[in-house]
DNA sequence: CTGCACCCTGTAGTCGCTACAGGGTCAAGA
DNA sequence: TCTTGACCCTGTAGCGACTACAGGGTGCAG
C-alpha cells in the first residue's frame, strides 16, 4: 500500500530507474525489500535519501563525497566538521572550474568579437588556433 | 635530425605520451612514419597540429568539433561561416556550465555561511541536504 | 655488457551514468 | 480467458577523454 515501485519513485524524485538502480549497485541506496514478483517496494527512508543523493549530485558532489555526506547525517551528536570540510572542498571545486570556464569564455568571446567572416585562410579564429595570437 | 620522438613531442607541447598515442588511435594526428626500432618519428606539421588541438581542447572544444575544424583549416579558400559555428556552439556550451556552476557555488556558500559549527543534529547544511530549505 | 630511460602494443580502469538485450509481472480491456 | 502494453528484472556494453598498467623491445652511456 504504502511502498513505491522503482518508478513511482523515479517520478517523485526525478531520478531515472537505471540511476536508482546503478545508485543501489554503488552502495547508495539501501537495497530495498522486494514483492512477491521480485519488484523493489520503496518505504518513506528510501525516498528521503534519494532526494538527498540528488541535491548532493545537483551541488555537483561525487559520489563518494555524497557516501561520506549520507555517513555523517546519520551521526546525529558528532561536530559537523566534517560535513564543513566536504562542503568546502566542493566549494573550492566548483571555484576552480568556473575560473576555467571563465578563461574559456573570454577567449572565445574575444576570437569571435574578431570574426570578419572573411575565408578560412583570414580567419581569426583559426589563426588563434594554430597559435598566431596568444 | 629534425624529426621528434614521441617524448620530445610530449615535451614541446604538454601534451602527454598517452594522449598524443590516443589523438593517434583516434584519427585526430595522422600516423608518423616509424624508425628502423619502429620508434613513432614526428615532423614540425605533427608538431603544429598538436599544438592546434591542444589549444581547442583547452577551450573545451571535444574531439568531434576539433576534428571538424582541423578539416575547415585545411581548406583555406572556403568562408569561415563554419568555423564561426563550432566557436559559437563551444561558447554557449561554457556559458551553460557557467551557469550551473555559479547556481551551485551561491548554494555552498550560502550553506556554509550558515554553519554555526554545531552537531550534525543542527547542522544547516546536511538540514538544506536533506531539503528542509530550497 | 649492463643498466637505464625510453619506446612499443594491447587492454582495462576511471566517473556517473545510459542504453540495450532478453526475459518476467501485472492490471485493464475485449 | 486472452491479450496487449506498461512496467519491472538482471547483466552487460557503451559514452568521452583520457590514464594506467603489463609485458615486452630499443638505444645509448659508462
Amino acid at each position: 500500500m504504502s511502498t513505491l515501485s522503482i518508478g513511482d519513485l523515479a517520478r517523485r524524485t526525478g531520478v531515472p530507474v537505471e540511476t536508482i538502480r546503478y545508485y543501489e549497485r554503488m552502495g547508495l541506496l539501501p537495497k530495498p525489500p522486494r514483492t512477491e514478483g521480485n519488484y523493489r517496494a520503496y518505504e518513506a527512508t528510501h525516498e528521503r535519501r534519494l532526494a538527498f543523493i540528488k541535491r548532493s549530485r545537483d551541488l555537483g558532489f561525487g559520489l563518494d563525497a555524497i557516501r561520506a555526506l549520507l555517513d555523517l547525517a546519520d551521526g546525529a551528536d558528532r561536530p559537523c566538521g566534517e560535513v564543513d570540510a566536504l562542503a568546502r572542498d566542493q566549494l573550492a571545486e566548483v571555484e576552480r572550474k568556473i575560473a576555467d570556464l571563465t578563461a574559456m569564455r573570454a577567449e572565445l568571446q574575444d576570437m569571435l568579437g574578431h570574426c570578419r567572416n572573411d575565408t578560412v585562410a583570414d580567419c581569426e579564429i583559426i589563426g588563434r588556433l594554430r597559435g598566431a595570437v596568444e
